[in-house]
DNA sequence: AGTATAGCGGTACACTTGTTCTATGTCAAA
DNA sequence: TTTGACATAGAACAAGTGTACCGCTATACT
């Protein structure tokens, strides 16, 4: 739990419910509301309370507005998570077409991960056995893509190949007529196809691990 | 950008606005705010337009209430992300130590990304080196470990070693007296350890690597 | 033309809500 | 005991804020 030294049972149980019904409203408690929830029987205590939270760091508060108050979050960002498709498994025998149009399985996960990828245009794949080992990149893995129908050389792709009617992970390089898949082990040989024969998915953004 | 067919610029502007308001303030705007930063001149045109969005499903309003309303997120989770301490490199010389005190480097999560696992207990360490190559973590990963100083067995564990003082992720058995330290990468031997020699630093929760 | 409807502006009103003031009780220090 | 800081309660006030109502304009349809 957070520290929450020096406050009062009445100041600790203020911020409680604030977080609480900020949960569940999207927007902050009336001090009224407060006095109600926390036992408190007149609005000018909970002004004062209100007010040794702001001195106490744990509050914002700005005057004269109703609901003016916001809690200071600490260890915890403000900023809202982003919730990308998942979009299924990399070894589907289709290209991955599904997008976010809000059905299907969605992923959360934090702006950093993406960096500067516009969000929209981020989807993620589940990869599925180990045939991406030699690209680090293990069973159960999930890869964050930014869609695309071309890639730079030395971009880490996901890509369609005609012939073989899967989809796979590699590190792509244009070489005039075709393109060049190179695995990311160099013990393992690189793929020659003809640029007409493949078709660029994504370039992956990220990858995540769970190990729970 | 999501879709929003069949609204007005000024809706539009208003869910706009909305959006950046909250943002700033924690707190939703009231409707002659909006009415301001709209341009619309008439508390009862922006009340009108407010009903257009609940009605279109873009917004929920509470009657009577100020500053009562909530944007209902497409594609965004309303969840809060997790900020975990980013402890450093795990070739550092010493064992980890920095805590969530809030200084130091910070990094957001999604809490999916850490599954069960009490988000107070995690912290992070940027792999440096190739070191890790076997355990299909790459220079430059992200790993999110649970602070513990024990293990149970197969678990991926960072553990400092002080003979060789270093740390280093690896596989984890007991083995009565000694413990075993497994590399994932089967080519490599495992390493023997006397108990009393290794010290657990943390479990391994995720790991995360970019590509940008 | 006549009519219905959507969109807009202005205003008055009532309710919501933060602020202020006075009074009371508690508890530790002087 | 007296004093003062602190916490509380109650009530009155003023400002913030949503709602209702009226009238106007433009557009589309009969």
């Amino acid at each position: 739990m957070t520290k929450r030294k020096g406050l009062s049972a009445r100041q600790q149980h203020i911020l409680r419910y604030m977080d609480q019904y900020m949960g569940e409203h999207g927007y902050p408690p009336t001090i009224r509301e407060i006095g109600a929830a926390t036992h408190i029987n007149s609005t000018s205590v909970v002004n004062y309370n209100l007010n040794k939270l702001v001195q106490a760091g744990y509050l914002e508060r700005r005057d004269r507005v109703s609901r003016g108050m916001r809690l200071v979050k600490w260890g915890r960002a403000n900023d809202n998570l982003l919730r990308v498709p998942l979009a299924g498994r990399i070894v589907a025998s289709a290209p991955v077409e599904a997008y976010a149009d809000g059905s299907g399985d969605m992923l959360d996960v934090a702006p950093a991960t993406l960096g500067t990828t516009p969000p929209g245009k981020v989807f993620a794949l589940t990869v599925q056995g180990d045939s991406m080992i030699d690209a680090m990149i293990a069973d159960g893995d999930i890869v964050l893509l930014r869609r695309a129908d071309t890639a730079s050389n030395g971009d880490l792709v996901a890509v369609w190949l005609a012939d073989e009617e899967a989809t796979t992970l590699k590190r792509f390089y244009h070489e005039g007529e075709r393109v060049r898949l190179q695995p990311e082990n160099p013990t393992m040989d690189p793929i020659y196809v003809d640029a007409g024969q493949c078709r660029v998915q994504g370039v992956v953004v990220a990858v995540i691990r769970h190990s729970h």
